[in-house]
DNA sequence: GCCATAACGAGAGCACTGCTCTTGCTTTTT
DNA sequence: AAAAAGCAAGAGCAGTGCTCTCGTTATGGC
């Protein structure tokens, strides 16, 4: 049982190496990973690492994961908080304002520090590529995050007041919001995904060139607009 | 000369053959486009395609810019004029807000009908691939479109006033307003880019299964959230 | 402690890929 | 009519994901 546990140990181990190589790999190579260099640069046969992996999609599935994981953590940190930390737990006496700013901002930094990351899960799919149901929990966690500090905010009275809104759209937010974020108003669910809709919009853009040859100066400050539009529209103060 | 003609002119039905070929082989087996497959369904051989791509990477390069043509076009048709129209050439009547919500539905229609192709623009571009001066004309189409119909509405007085930016940023928006659409203040620069840039964004959610497992219902409602949104940081009334 | 069993690593092999090069043929140009 | 250029086909190279087989090593039950 402890000889077993060795085993299991050194198991974990292999693997998280593989995942290390090949995250290297991903950040000078790209989306092609290639299975075969990455046992190469472990120094063993291509064969030997299907029997951590069963293909290549389930480890770039592991690497998705722990990209999400990563992410959320980064602006979790910077936010103080996590989507299930009770109201002001941290009370270090910050806004919903800057809560959102800084963990928005974490989240540009992070993807800025390995954009081969990001696009790997914020980037058109692979083909064939069904998002296993683990995936779908560690992505949750930024938009989660999002609606955690707008939710606190709205606690402590820091959104102005707008008239609610209605039709099928609002129903489904309500629905949303009453399972993932219970005391959040539909019009604050409906703003703060679409807060992290932007966000995500804004970082792809300008990760993937898309601002090339207009915003070339002040990146931050144009990521700095965007994510103060989106507070705007959830009424952040 | 004239047989000439008929040389160039089949050549340019091959190029065009090629490119119908691999935009079918797009839309079912995603981003990786297999050059052999290709060529195989055409009924040549894969060395003949080099005749007329000199790279798998040119191939879908004039993928790319056929891609972002198609979509500006159909921006283009549902707002009912260009970025170059003259204001109110097609006089329809229509506010600014009207053109500016059947441009961005009209986009997210397109992507709709054809994910990969919306993919092979707005997803994670391939890794070693810069983008080649030729694409990023066709791909500001949509933004200069967006740009266009704010830009008139306010000639027109249909956009609420607000305070005006200030800052770095907004340095940089007024250099960009300048160059791409002259006599728009640089708020309504920075909002327009914006609610492009929200625009992309929610799409592209959309599409890549960021959505799943919360809005299922009424996605053209979420939608049309986004962009009404993204219309009011604008001030189109 | 012994031994069947399971896990492991290595290598060969298959079908596929992008791309190059050579060879023959056709069309255009001079 | 001769020369030049364009074109298509096939072989070939290096690389890929993945499977299968075959020795080796570690593990757990007796």
């Amino acid at each position: 049982m402890s000889a077993s546990g060795v085993r299991a140990r050194v198991r974990a181990e292999m693997t998280e190496e593989i995942k290390a190589v090949a995250r290297r790999h991903l950040a000078t190579d790209g989306a092609n990973l290639s299975l075969r260099a990455v046992a190469r640069d472990l120094g063993m046969a291509s064969s030997a690492v299907y029997r951590y992996f069963a293909s290549r999609d389930e480890l770039l599935t592991a690497l998705i994961i722990d990209a999400y994981n990563s992410l959320g953590a980064a602006a979790e940190a910077a936010a103080g908080q996590t989507a299930t930390s009770p109201p002001d737990d941290p009370a270090d006496g910050r806004t919903g304002l800057e809560r959102f700013l800084a963990a928005t901002h974490a989240a540009r930094d992070w993807a800025l520090a390995d954009p081969h990351q990001w696009a790997l899960i914020y980037g058109s799919p692979v083909p064939g590529y069904e998002a296993p149901q683990d995936t779908i929990g560690p992505a949750t966690r930024v938009v989660l995050l999002i609606a955690a500090v707008v939710r606190d905010a709205y606690g402590r009275g820091e959104i102005e007041e707008r008239e609610p809104i209605t039709g099928r759209y609002a129903e489904e937010l309500a629905a949303v919001g009453e399972r993932f974020t219970p005391g959040a108003p539909p019009r604050l669910v409906g703003t703060a995904l679409s807060a992290y809709i932007h966000l995500s919009g804004a970082i792809s853009a300008e990760l993937f060139g898309q601002l090339k040859a207009s915003v070339e100066e002040d990146r931050r400050g144009y990521f700095e607009f965007q994510m103060r539009g989106a507070a705007h529209l959830i009424g952040l103060k």
